[in-house]
DNA sequence: GAAATATGTCAATATGGCTGACGTAAATTT
DNA sequence: AAATTTACGTCAGCCATATTGACATATTTC
């Protein structure tokens, strides 16, 4: 007679008392590029902590990386460049800015041309706060090319311009060109 | 004579009344690695936003689909498993994994073989999120595939696991494995 | 039996997003 | 010149997701 308890078996959860859960994965049969989908998940996971050591010793987050490192890459961006850049509502933007303002990190200065803008510019403090937050990621991807021939770290790049927003290619493209 | 107004210019933002500010971007000159940081940045924003509009639908986040996805991928995963390819704590996970045990898209079953641990398996409706979810991104990833050859292919696979630490390389590679 | 392990839970806190409403100054349009 | 639009800021409240720290429970291991 076969056994009449409910023991649980891990290749065979349906043998309990309830409605069988799934004990088949999803494979790459059934989705092929699930191996690149995460991929780009841990690579940017691993990416992104980099700085945070560098960032808590000016009690910053994440989100103060990403504007400095964008008004490092573009002096005197507007801001609804730098929201449009980031994806985010300006009231986001706002307190992260605030603070760098405060600090001493980013300045502002009205546009020349429209003085509705307030353009936005490192000081030095700010380019060194830059230079510290992305030397270990620039670390990590040099390393990673290293390993790569030339067709390869094409390959890389033209992988991920092409998984940009068809509508956002141009203008990363010329974000990244200088 | 010279205008003796403070007119702001763009160009030379050291006119003006205070310390100056630095007009010059960081560039690949400096940093070479720079634009694959950026573009690391960009793929990413706009891959994981593919989602959201299904996720909304089910009022979940994108905690859930992380979630929900890996435990798709991965029957009768391990909390203590889940945590590290998510790398956050395990208070973190508490809320959003109970949420989707409670609506039914992920059931807990105790370990045959340890019965401390509770391992996670999707219901069918969790199967269903899931593909749901992963739908759009394989979607992308397959445009941005189909426009590279087979060695550009690569480059971008290897690239993508480079960047990853190397203390979870193997691990990742036996998850994307499968 | 004691210790270590796997997991859960309670509580407080921080960060970084969001919507909506409203204000102001400057540029543009009529 | 008045009206409208634009660029930006701010106030207020809310939500999602993360954190640390402490403690509880069941189970396995030594």
């Amino acid at each position: 007679m076969a056994d009449v308890n409910f023991v649980a078996d891990a290749s065979d959860p349906e043998a309990s008392s309830s409605a069988p859960p799934i004990a088949e994965p999803l494979t790459r049969e059934a989705i092929p590029e699930v191996a690149l989908i995460e991929l780009l998940f841990f690579a940017y996971r691993d990416f992104v902590s980099d700085p945070d050591a560098v960032l808590e010793d000016f009690g910053f987050g994440r989100a103060h990386h990403r504007v400095v490192h964008f008004v490092n890459r573009n002096p005197g961006i507007r801001v609804a460049d730098l929201l449009d850049i980031l994806k985010i509502t300006k009231q986001s933007l706002g307190r992260v800015l605030k603070e760098l303002v405060d600090t001493g990190f980013v300045e502002q200065r009205p546009g020349p041309v429209d003085r509705r803008q307030r353009l936005l510019y490192p000081t030095q403090k700010g380019r060194a706060l830059a230079e510290r937050l992305i030397e270990p990621q620039a670390r990590r991807i040099a390393a990673a090319l290293d390993a790569l021939d030339p067709k390869e770290r094409a390959g890389a790049e033209h992988f991920l311009r092409l998984v940009v927003d068809p509508a956002d290619r141009d203008a990363v493209a010329r974000l990244t060109a200088r």
